[in-house]
DNA sequence: GTCTTATATTCCTTGACAGGTATATACGCG
DNA sequence: CGCGTATATACCTGTCAAGGAATATAAGAC
């Protein structure tokens, strides 16, 4: 099983492969699509879905001439899984600052108790430290 | 506010910078730890940790003649951002296979209900397509 | 078959990046 | 100050990826 190769990761460090991906991510798109809504040219846009469809971030099938392109969220996962680690640590942290937080608010207040949990694993980009 | 350039994944995109990253999400480093772990030449493991940097995925911070680099977090939370959408749509695909085989199990049983749920963002990761 | 639409691939040139070696800077010691 | 350790940078070279233009393939219409 491939996991996530290097091809993913250097697929993914090009801004215009980054947008193709996010207009896929809204809906499949067949490639002439791409061009209009991206402005880039077409053999541009073949060479990148050519990228990312050797990094399996898409899917291809084909409906009379077109070739209709979708993100494969499988691969999608992978990424996150290497990420989620960090995602973790970033979590703990904010978990920490949020007791602290809640303490301090308690303590100024001069009651205790626990303000409301901070524990789902999408928040990480919700809640920005303060600043 | 840089948000997540094309630094961030530039510098992603090499498989010895995400080594670094690993080692460096355990703990911070010297340089010279690094260069000992990793096996990379002391100039390549600098110039490493100078992508990184400049990527805002590490932070240094000097103690004697050492640098000790960690991993900063919030860059990393701005990437995981990014992902975010597509990891929602993973999880919705999760949810329907998930009822689809409950709704499966239930029929062949005879009864129904509904089995757990899976509305955890960190579980992408966790539960697999069955292959 | 020929023509048209939709997409992929090739060729060429250019620019970015990695590794290696040597060297420069920063810090601490005496 | 000179010396040693720890780290960063400069220079050179080879490799690889991107863009553009032209061209090749594939599928449908007639």
């Amino acid at each position: 099983m491939a996991s996530v190769t290097d091809a993913t990761w250097t697929a993914l460090a090009d801004p215009r492969r980054r947008a193709m991906l996010d207009v896929l991510r809204v809906r499949a798109c067949a490639v002439g699509e791409l061009v209009d809504e991206l402005g880039f040219t077409q053999p541009a846009t073949s060479k990148h879905l050519r990228v990312l469809r050797d990094a399996g971030l898409v899917r291809v099938r084909t409906h009379a001439q077109q070739r209709i392109y979708s993100v494969d969220l499988e691969r999608m996962a992978e990424l996150d899984a290497w990420l989620a680690p960090f995602r973790r640590l970033w979590n703990e942290r904010l978990d920490e600052l949020g007791r602290h937080l809640d303490r301090t608010a308690a303590a100024e207040r001069g009651d205790d108790g626990d303000g409301g949990g901070r524990g789902d694993g999408d928040g990480a980009a919700k809640r920005t430290r303060g600043g």
